[in-house]
DNA sequence: TCCCTGTTGGAATTTTAATTCCGATTTCAG
DNA sequence: CTGAAATCGGAATTAAAATTCCAACAGGGA
């Protein structure tokens, strides 16, 4: 992959200051597209150079006699740095965090050393529970806890990795008084655990890759039986998406092969916040 | 096909519960672009349509299929609606956790509007997360480490609010083939399946306020019997650190009286990808 | 086995955007 | 006021990217 894009050396805060510093020496023109990069490091970053020049009142040849002046090929190079910096900015997505993650890879029968394992796994969790602020969205905890509120019977399935989140969850709702059943799988019952789950009850499913059979095939029964169907999974595209009333993504961060179980965890966690504030407000009106 | 509006109706999430919606009813190579798109939004929308295609191993004109397989004109219309997406994401992400945690706290029983529950709980997992890196010190991990794969047995100790704690550890290892004993308590039977312990063995606690008497007594009898113990629990002054050979701090943040299990679960599992990657070092050997 | 249908890779083409070029205009020194 | 240099606008050109097209291929059914 040559990746090269000249010295790549400006980030965006050394370019604004170096443009600070040769302000003064630009013509009328150049000051008023200077303004405008300064002030909008998103547009510049994202719209044609036709659409800026336009937005300004400029030629897009100016933007280009712009670049020039400061010792650029072209605005393009500009407009490179601010994607750059731009992408830096998103929440949950430290732009070399992707990197860490494949030194740590290389480096991991290195010398034995774990030391970066800690924090780039740290990282990672972070990264995954960040992710959650656009996935966990308010609507969809408090369909949620509707769907668990309104239940006759909740039941929860998880299964090995899942298990644990699961349990979790069962532990905290049996703690909120909610008529909660595990459906573990203890010896091999899995299927008929699920017989009498019906149109008044609730399931929430915890499933990640590679998804047990077993769970899914629970899952389509109890959906098809009626019953209201909350997930906890990976993907849009997981089996068992379609089949739920509502739905929460998690666990897309993957460390040396392990996928971070914190992040669901935390997103169980929020759940049952939810679910307990919701509560707490019922009792006391 | 009834495509929205030719302008930008689509926001980002509905494109991809769209995706998803579509996603079994495509071809081989399609579904790679879809996982590639419903994985990497931030690549989506920023790189060109050839960079993204030899990122994926196809070519670019299977993106336009791909677009044009979902009701779009060509690949571009695909971008627009992740860049849109992109600069709603920006804003976001403010700074210090710990004023936004009292900013909950006070507000918490004010409205039952459970708006800034999520963000709040999401920052004090991350603080909780964070809290590690100074805890969780590579020689304490190595420690820990060297007791678990230095034992004839290992057994995983955690009730009620750890119980979820224990047993992904005892999943974990037994998929990484260490000789692991949960002891679960079921049927009461707590103190009788410590009765084994012996010296060679290594006993793992998890155990939070208010302590389980019966996991206390358990691990004092395993140390007593000469058995090495590695802690997991929340404060220097826990009844278990003064018997532990190594221990580990987490689980210092609270929300709404809840604590963060994220946090503990993250430790968990910084301690078994420390294990796995010893153990695949001493394999490669 | 062979054909048919749908899928794919890759070159060719079109579209779009970036950049250059040049004549017109402004600026300012003398 | 005049003329030269700097600056600018806008058409022309070039570069790059997106899209189309077609031949080859893969998989499934007769």
């Amino acid at each position: 992959m040559a990746r090269k894009g000249a010295d790549n050396s400006y980030d965006v805060d050394e370019f604004n200051a170096f443009l600070a510093s040769r302000f003064d020496g630009l013509s009328k023109q150049l000051k008023k597209i200077a303004r405008f990069v300064l002030d909008n490091p998103v547009d510049t970053a994202l719209d044609t150079a036709a659409e800026i020049a336009n937005r300004i009142g400029v030629q897009p040849s100016s933007l280009i006699r712009f670049a020039q002046a400061l010792g650029f090929d072209g605005f393009s190079e500009i407009q490179r740095i601010f994607r750059a910096g731009l992408v830096q900015q998103l929440p949950g997505y430290s732009a070399n965090y992707s990197d860490r993650i494949e030194k740590l890879k290389e480096g991991a029968d290195d010398t034995g050393s774990d030391h970066p394992v800690l924090n780039v796994f740290i990282d990672a969790n972070i990264d995954a529970i960040n992710a959650l602020r656009g996935d966990a969205a308010v609507a969809k905890l408090e369909q949620a806890v509707a769907h668990i509120n309104g239940a006759r019977n909740v039941y929860v399935i998880g299964q090995r990795r899942s298990y644990p989140v699961a349990i979790y969850m069962y532990y905290m709702m049996r703690n909120l008084d909610v008529p909660t059943y595990l459906l573990d799988g203890v010896g091999g019952l899995l299927p008929e655990q699920g017989n009498q789950i019906g149109p008044e009850d609730t399931v929430i499913v915890v499933t990640f890759p590679n998804y047990s059979d077993q769970v899914i095939a629970l899952a389509h029964k109890a959906a098809e039986a009626g019953a209201k169907v909350v997930s906890l999974t990976d993907k849009l595209v997981s089996p068992i998406v379609k089949i739920s009333d509502v739905y929460f993504l998690s666990d897309r961060v993957e460390v040396s092969g392990f996928r971070t179980v914190a992040g669901t965890m935390c997103l169980a966690q929020t759940l049952m916040i939810a679910l307990g504030m919701a509560r707490e407000n019922a009792a006391g009106e």
